[in-house]
DNA sequence: GGATACATGTAAGATGTTACATGATTGT
DNA sequence: ACAATCATGTAACATCTTACATGTATCC
């Protein structure tokens, strides 16, 4: 027996690692991708991304390449460990709770799947991610039904913005299942 | 002068001010609410909840009703220093952060706006917010432009999805805004 | 050899999560 | 009196933010 806790990785751990299989790097290289990508809203700063790779290394999913002391640059690379996790990662079903509460963590599997996973899995990802979408738009008008009778214009309103967020990311969904499929050939 | 150290604070004092605003509450009435609304991210465990409560009153932002030891149920109001810090809040502009970060954050600001602020805050929000929308989305076109030539197909839709929301977000922003003027009268 | 950019790290503090503990109230 | 529920709190832990500290390479 290990003394590993299998604590679950948080999702900038697990967006490191999906960096790190694209291409052995180094914690400034990594920061410099947060930095410099938009709307991906994880930090640079280095008091996050550098305990994080020590974290991943602590636990054997990465290593790095280049030794040496002092403060030279350092690259990681996966190793077989972290190809594992980032699998299972990436294999997770569509929850609820991603939808209501990690709400970006879905889109953050599926930007990397299609290199990992293949075609196959994006499609069932995204047939997966849309019965999910579907199901908990029901259940949102449900709720608005039964308790925004005497809420404010923008109270109201601002509940429909959520709303129309997910009906469009489902229509994206159907979509992106037909481009899946035409260029499959 | 006093010690009270100028930090900001969370979304989630925000939300209890704004939602204590609306009629004093305990904390585990508000737990309940964060338990039963749906898509609005905030955790009800009483390790969030409480010391959260217990910053605002130490602060003088909140206080409470009843007294009394022990473990009987202690509701709090805001204070006319609650009273500012939420319209303070709620009067911010929208930033370029609020859109890639905190995403959130504008909403639920605008959701407690109407009551609070009234009706020409909110149109003056909205305008803004679509502005600020409209900025970011060319902002993200761009990036696509220049950045995501040879990434994989999921890869590039994962970026069409986060696109395709703020898009949304702005028709929102512009029918929200119609929906504020016709219903001036 | 001095300035600048590259690169890694840490310390302090805020916040949130999970799990547990415990006091009050209510119904039977 | 007992159980169930209401209600508040805390301890341990993990993570992230901000700010600072420090070493290395490169260019002139």
């Amino acid at each position: 027996m290990i003394k590993t806790k299998p604590r679950g990785l948080s999702l900038l751990e697990c967006a490191l690692l999906a960096l790190l299989r694209q291409a052995p790097s180094s914690g400034y290289d990594l920061r410099k991708v947060f930095a410099e990508t938009p709307f991906v809203h994880f930090s640079d700063s280095p008091g996050a991304v550098y305990p994080a790779l020590r974290r991943l290394e602590r636990r054997g999913l990465i290593a790095s390449l280049g030794s040496g002391g002092g403060r030279r640059r350092r690259s990681q690379r996966l190793t077989a460990r972290g190809q594992r996790a980032l699998r299972l990662w990436l294999r997770q079903p569509v929850t609820r709770a991603d939808l209501a509460q990690a709400r970006d963590a879905p889109m953050l599997r599926f930007a990397f799947m299609e290199e990992v996973l293949g075609r196959e899995a994006c499609a069932l990802f995204l047939r997966q991610y849309d019965g999910a979408l579907a199901a908990y738009v029901r259940e949102l008008e449900l709720f608005a039904r039964e308790n925004l009778k005497q809420a404010s214009l923008s109270g109201r309103l601002a509940f429909d913005a959520g709303l129309e967020s997910f009906r469009a990311r489902r229509q994206w969904a159907r979509r992106a299942l037909r481009q899946m499929k035409e260029r499959e050939i």
